[in-house]
DNA sequence: TCTGGGGTCCTAGGACCC
DNA sequence: TCTGGGGTCCTAGGACCC
């Protein structure tokens, strides 16, 4: 513990759903709830103004929906919150050499390796210019806590919230942490808090009254000793840049169970595809594959297989998560299907050397196979190439109308917004989902008006009269209501695939001659899973 | 219309080794 | 022949965080 307070902790305000207003002026003031937009998607960050009804991060879209139908729902831009991200971690690395990222939209500082005055003034005068510079250069707002203690710093981010700063004198962390509840520490999550409740102890300070033994007893070695020591404002973890990833995986959860085994083995393939994507965009390998399988009743279960050397070989991971898959029984119905790696190791210079030789003729051969794969895929479930899907909230170019966003779309219909981040709200205008003129765009910047060379005004004006002020969501709203009924749940590829503007699903519609019949084996229908993408909670 | 996706860390049992 | 004991690796599951 700190003699000053010089442990920053930054967290931006509701961070995507805060972009999202910044970037699309009819929605600034009104509810915004980003996330997964399909029947199982969740909530990753709602705005205040959602907040007001109860819509929390984490809880079902589907919930977050009924408690407040008015607000926009948005897939996430995830491109538009590494942007932003950068930026204002950019603005932190000025401050201090030692920046410790937690997510896109929280870190910690530690100003006094930035060779700041070690004093409460000095600290709270660099928290409000950061403050300062973060609204100037991005157009949000960022909460700052400022501590002798990461914990602390944590907790005085929080209470900051939103657009503020709070400074926790070192000394005073007990009197004011004794009265909180348990949940306030980090590590106590439900499962830990009910057992502390069990036991009588609810907040803070009767957490460090039942002394380090009894808590040790009630939630084992670590975690006991860890707690004990944060409940006297004891954490003297250090701030740490820059540490390496351990595992790498990709999941995905399913529109509707999964329950052909030839589909769940194509999907395994294509999972294992996307995680050696990755793998290698970081330059790493691994040795050890997993493979995580979520039933039709939610159980949870992961195998895993131990390689003799790490790989980053497509064909390996396929063939060690093929192998797993088999040791694990589907007919219930499969809901989610993951692939991981992990035992990362960087690769050495003989690696490398060996790689280049192989590497060209390994990523052909991965190519053929993923082509066969998807092909596979798609005989399974009887299906046409795919068209494009538009998802609320992605943006859009139109010839003649210039750069808008996505409000909604169904019935071979998309409704797009256009206006930029700094124009006024704009107009609405409805197209055919297969408009050539319309085609998917980039994001904005939020702030300093038209980036050089920008081509996305309009070349005429909109002829559909904007929505009513009165109605927040716009057209969005009414969306869901746009789709033939009975589709929405199992149209192949729904809602909530990838936001990348190259991905390709499939509308939410069946082919005519299959109906009732294919009902009883719905899991062939969903082409997509409901990605709700990272949150920013 | 119940419950995402990407991570981290910890525990516990069995194998294996000295 | 009575069942040691510790360290490490592997596997599986669970809690927690954003």
């Amino acid at each position: 513990m700190r003699r000053a307070p010089t442990i920053l902790h930054l967290d931006m305000d509701a961070f995507f759903a805060a972009a999202e207003q910044a970037a699309k002026p009819s929605l600034r003031g009104k509810p915004v709830v980003v996330g997964g937009i399909g029947p199982r998607g969740v909530v990753s960050t709602a705005s205040y103004e959602a907040r007001v009804f109860g819509v929390r991060s984490a809880m079902p879209t589907a919930q977050a929906r009924r408690r407040c139908p008015n607000a926009a729902y948005l897939t996430p831009r995830f491109t538009l919150y590494r942007q932003v991200s950068d930026q204002v971690m950019e603005l932190l690395h000025a401050l201090s050499p030692l920046v410790e990222p937690l997510s896109l939209d929280e870190a910690f500082v530690d100003l006094e390796a930035g060779g700041v005055e070690p004093d409460t003034a000095a600290v709270r005068e660099v928290g409000e210019r950061l403050r300062r510079d973060i609204r100037r250069t991005t157009g949000l707002t960022g909460s700052v806590g400022l501590a002798g203690a990461k914990m602390l710093a944590k907790i005085a981010s929080e209470q900051a919230k939103p657009d503020g700063l709070v400074v926790i004198e070192p000394g005073r962390e007990r009197e004011l942490l004794g009265p909180m509840t348990v949940r306030t520490l980090p590590g106590v999550g439900p499962a830990t808090a009910e057992t502390l409740r069990r036991a009588g102890i609810h907040t803070v300070a009767e957490t460090a009254e039942a002394g380090e033994a009894e808590l040790v007893r009630l939630l084992g070695r670590a975690h006991g000793a860890g707690l004990y020591a944060m409940a006297l404002g004891r954490d003297e973890r250090p701030v740490v840049a820059e540490r390496d990833a351990k595992s790498i995986s990709v999941e995905d959860t399913f529109e509707v169970d999964l329950t052909d085994r030839t589909r769940v083995r194509a999907e395994v393939t294509r999972l294992a595809d996307r995680c050696v994507q990755r793998l290698r965009a970081a330059g790493r390998s691994g040795r050890t594959v997993v493979i995580k399988v979520r039933n039709y009743d939610f159980s949870t279960l992961t195998r895993s297989e131990t390689l003799r050397g790490p790989t980053d070989d497509p064909g390996v991971v396929r063939e060690a998560a093929a192998r797993l898959l088999d040791l694990v029984d589907t007919t219930g119905g499969v809901r989610l299907l993951g692939v991981g790696v992990t035992g990362l190791a960087d690769f050495t210079q003989e690696d490398l050397f060996a790689q280049v030789a192989t590497e060209k003729a390994a990523e052909e051969e991965a190519e053929r196979e993923r082509r066969a794969a998807d092909e596979a895929a798609r005989m399974a479930v009887d299906e046409p190439e795919r068209p494009r899907r538009w998802l609320p909230g992605l943006d859009v170019v139109h010839d003649e109308f210039g750069a808008g966003w996505v409000q909604g779309s169904g019935v071979g219909r998309v409704t797009v917004r256009f206006e930029q981040p700094w124009t006024g709200p704009g107009r609405v205008r409805t197209f055919r989902v297969d408009d050539p003129a319309l085609r998917p765009g980039e994001p904005l910047p939020l702030v300093g008006g038209p980036p050089d060379g920008w081509r996305g005004e309009p070349s005429g004006a909109p002829d559909e009269p904007a929505d009513g002020a009165g109605d927040p969501s716009g057209g969005l709203a009414g969306a869901g209501s746009e789709r033939p009924a009975g589709t929405a749940s199992h149209g192949p590829g729904g809602p909530g695939a990838a936001p990348s503007a190259a991905q390709s699903s499939a509308p939410a519609t069946r082919p005519n001659s299959v109906s009732a019949g294919a009902a009883s084996d719905p899991g062939t229908g969903s082409g997509t899973a409901s990605g709700a993408g990272m949150s920013s909670r």
